[in-house]
DNA sequence: GCCAACGTTGGC
DNA sequence: GCCAACGTTGGC
């Protein structure tokens, strides 16, 4: 099982949304280092489902649902997607200033290079985050 | 709205 | 292959 953070803005793509669709496809992205993250996907990985912009809050955590396929919104390049549904929304957000001032998690990616929107996540990393939010899985 | 950080592009 | 210029992301 891996571990994954993963970005969206809130007024494109919440996870209220999500909810509601039920599953969804998590696509447009065009960025080589957040692609192969996307790659490495595997169907039951659970991903910290992150509000960037509005809210800078992680708000629950997604499952895989489909592993990578070619994004259907590309028009040219090689990208890929994958399929995401609701897993278990927070009790509580965990805001990114928690997050920051977190010594247990000074190395997650979301602090080190604030612009990439889909990332590997260690597991102690992910069950402290989760722990932040009041939440169990 | 500003700006820092990062990625991409293109000239040489 | 280097690097300057430019564009985008995203926090503040």
């Amino acid at each position: 099982m891996n571990y994954w953070l993963v970005k969206s803005e809130p007024d494109v793509y919440s996870y209220d949304q999500l909810i509601k669709e039920g599953r969804g496809r998590w696509d447009g992205v065009r960025n080589y280092q957040a692609r192969n993250n996307l790659r490495a996907m595997k169907e039951g990985d659970l991903c910290l489902f992150y509000h960037s912009n509005i809210g800078l809050e992680v708000v629950g955590v997604a499952r895989v649902a489909r592993e990578h396929y070619p994004d259907p919104t590309a028009e040219k390049g090689d990208w890929s997607c994958v399929d995401l549904e609701p897993y278990k929304s927070f009790q509580r957000p965990v805001r990114l200033a928690e997050i920051k001032s977190h010594p247990a998690l000074q190395q997650l990616l979301l602090v080190r290079n604030g612009r990439l929107s889909v990332m590997p996540v260690q597991s102690d990393e992910f069950f402290t985050i989760l722990g932040m939010g009041e939440t169990d899985l």
